[in-house]
DNA sequence: CCCCCGTCAACTGTCGACAGTCGGCCGACG
DNA sequence: CGTCGGCCGACTGTCGACAGTTGACGGGGG
């Protein structure tokens, strides 16, 4: 009888600040918190029923994220999106993919390549029944495993902090997101592309991706901040 | 008799968290905390005269920055440089920087160029008198500027995290660095190709420079490893 | 009427304490 | 002789408490 190598994984410790990190960011691309208002952690660590100390530190993880910001001695705030941040976002995010998908070109296998094709298709069979968050998640998923399939661990650790972000600005600017099939069929170039090491092509195939949903968020944000408008902290 | 406008600056408050991240980061990059070894929270914040919660954020911040790694339930521990983490870091860095020299040939100024070109000034100048670590600094300082003049915040936050890391890796492999003077006038031609705002020029020029650094680490890591040994923790 | 300076409440920064977990060690059992 | 189970020290995760700081409010003085 030839035991199975490895029958066991890793068991999954759901890690309080992991916990307090999800619901605090839930609760903002959710718009419960919107863009500005102050998280107090004592009031937040009551509300949740633990101590300041791990909700802090959840707090300083977002901060990395660029989900709060933290002024110093003032507390965490709620980012408060602009369009010049939205722009700076977009072009940081251009760059590493960029860099993802010429990594991804030369060390991408078949495999890698079956679970990118999944991950297209399960958005196409799915989409009609998709809430909004559901297809951010599969949609920001694919270029996490972009990043991923590069082999290039630290760049996908850097686009895990920017991803959070974008996710923000997708769910507060796009609630009803573009057409779910449409999006869906739009990951296909890129991956035709990658399949094919056509690098050149796999490159210019993402950088029309992330510019397009780059200006389609702009636009988006245009049209919801007409003027101009501020956006102060409501009482806790 | 007017007044001058603003005769004060704001007054730095040296928060204890940075004080210990300070110098924690020199205990590193100084070799005092070889790779691998343990960081005990409690056994720092005791020689430190601080408690266990400044030193905890400060590592957490360290760790963001690639200098620590966190194992949970075990710790911080000084992060062991592999050459797939030197590959996968330039590789980033270079997209970074890329994406910077793009957006500074935009959008710098007079006053920008004349800022770069002091601070090569200033490399060359002082050359024969720096201390290794006083001259990755300025080096560093130079990109870091690069970035700061794309006018993309979320850029420089971004290349920060790197920064750091990027410094630890040039102390621990090139203590003697490469001879001063060489490495301050390298920055140049980048400069030349900003001021005359040629886009390709200064991307290509910078491309280069990074590429030209990364060999020169890897030769140097490759110099010291000479097969493979391990690093393990040594006692506290 | 406006400005300036105490006073005050609300939070953050920091601290010491306690419980839970991990790896190492040792003795016992097969 | 190899393995299992319990014990132990060491540390991290978490907690409640205290001190210092900040912005707001309100009462005198100009």
């Amino acid at each position: 009888m030839t035991p199975i190598a490895k029958p066991f994984v890793p068991v999954e410790v759901p890690d309080l600040v992991d916990v307090i990190e999800a619901e605090l960011t839930r609760a903002i691309v959710e718009g419960r918190l919107g863009p500005g208002s102050r998280v107090i952690e004592a009031e937040t660590a009551r509300q949740m029923g633990v101590s300041r100390a791990p909700v802090r530190e959840a707090a300083r993880r977002m901060e990395r994220q660029g989900l709060l910001v933290a002024k110093p001695r003032h507390g965490f705030f709620v980012r408060d999106i602009t369009v010049k941040e939205i722009d700076d976002l977009y072009a940081v995010r251009l760059s590493l993919e960029d860099c993802a998908v010429a990594g991804a070109c030369e060390r991408i296998d078949a495999a890698g390549i079956a679970r990118l094709q999944a991950q297209i298709d399960a958005m196409c069979d799915q989409a009609p029944s998709l809430t909004p968050p559901q297809r951010i998640q599969l949609d920001l998923q694919f270029h996490m495993m972009l990043c991923e399939f590069s082999g290039n661990a630290r760049l996908l650790r850097l686009f895990a902090t920017i991803e959070t972000e974008v996710r923000m600005i997708i769910a507060l600017l796009d609630n009803h997101y573009q057409d779910p099939l449409y999006v869906a069929k739009a990951h296909q170039p890129i991956l035709d592309a990658l399949a094919a090491r056509d690098e050149g092509l796999a490159r210019a195939e993402t950088r029309e991706h992330i510019t397009s949903a780059w200006h389609h968020v702009r636009d988006r944000f245009a049209s919801q901040h007409p003027p101009s408008r501020y956006q102060e902290t409501p009482p806790s």
